[in-house]
DNA sequence: TGATTTATGTACCGTACGGTATAATAATGA
DNA sequence: TCATTATTATACCGTACGGTACATAAATCA
């Protein structure tokens, strides 16, 4: 309630809007609205669910970001620019791809499992679901892997270090990389333990990285 | 309403149960409710859309499968046992692995793209999904996976043809070809279209079996 | 200060939800 | 024939759903 109050606050009452102003700070909200979407699926979702986890009430919900979907839709970018991205970064903290890779499938893991944190992946299996009866959304989800692996291309080509397996096709290698994370992110939410998902990582990594 | 009628009638009234019989085919309204969750998802899916698809009316779907819940996990067996269990049996009409698999690839594909029956997998996105609020049915999806990876598994030990990759351990192997199809089922139900998905699998087949 | 603007809190809308009570129906057994 | 058994069809139960009307509160503008 107060954080953006007083961040607003700071801001020396210049260009501030007319009204009263939000006593919540919209993307920590959502935050919360994706751990819950996250957590229970679209359709298991309840607005109380999503208000009481806010900590904001239904009008203001509708206010600040449209209806149920929308709130929906916008929790997807959220948890692609945070958690989702978080896994996505480890790839630019290598330059080598083999390493590259590896690290990006254990932070997929680490997302999958991480404490706090419902298991699997929002997009990969809660928007995935939910997508059979949305076209929009299904085509959202299209793009976004067609830009995931596009991502993983793109820095798998720009790495280009003596270690990765001579031949291999980026685009290719890229597609593969993100196919595995399907496979993680389903399993983990499927009940698989840490060590089940280091070892179809570590797997794949000998088929992609063979010595 | 008939058919199931007329097969009990063949059965000369004998061993016939005493009330009066039922008048639908519980496997063939099963198969009806499978396409219904498949394509909604479990709390996507009304009492109303489960009993008009299964054309049959709420008591009798409860005196049946019990509640919508046990009607889910018996949707659930159904489904392994038909749609999911035909690509599985793809492995079984070839004796040399690196077609086994292909074969396989290629059955996943026509099960998560098959006209007339919704996109993906009700397993692997559906009943996933669901899992995080069910304990049991994360336990039991987790053992269908376990199981899964252990039946490719001695398929694969059982052919060791010349053609596969020599050194390959079965278990490992099994659990990528496995892995692999999670990524074509997420993919299918996010939009990918049949070029997407043939390539994916083309490009694991070229890693999991190299020339 | 008072008019205006926007957000908040409460209380409510109509509808659909999962599930069930009840009575009629269709079979068996004696 | 008639009691018994099980299934069918209808109508309903209490509750929760997504969404909103309305009055109040807190800010800016003049």
């Amino acid at each position: 309630m107060t954080s953006a109050m007083d961040a607003e606050a700071t801001n020396q009452a210049r260009d501030r809007p007319r009204g009263r102003p939000r006593s919540f700070d919209p993307d920590v909200a959502l935050d919360a609205a994706v751990l819950v979407f996250w957590e229970k699926g679209y359709d298991g979702t309840s607005l109380t669910d999503l208000t009481s986890a806010m900590g904001i009430n239904r009008p203001s919900l509708y206010a600040t970001y449209g209806n149920k979907r929308d709130l929906f839709l916008r929790a997807i970018d959220r948890y692609a620019a945070t958690h989702g991205g978080r896994a996505f970064s480890a790839l630019r903290l290598e330059s080598d791809n083999r390493i590259a890779v590896q690290r990006f499938f254990e932070a997929s893991i680490d997302c999958a499992l991480a404490d706090g944190t419902p298991r699997g992946c929002l997009i990969n299996t809660v928007a995935t679901d939910a997508a059979e009866s949305d076209t929009e959304l299904r085509d959202k989800l299209s793009r976004m892997f067609e830009q995931t692996d596009a991502a993983i291309a793109r820095r798998m080509a720009a790495n280009q270090t003596s270690y990765d397996s001579s031949s291999r096709d980026p685009e290719q290698l890229a597609q593969m990389a993100h196919s595995v994370t399907h496979s993680i992110m389903t399993r983990a939410r499927a009940g698989a333990s840490r060590k089940d998902l280091t070892e179809v990582a570590a797997s794949f990594m000998s088929v992609l990285f063979p010595v």
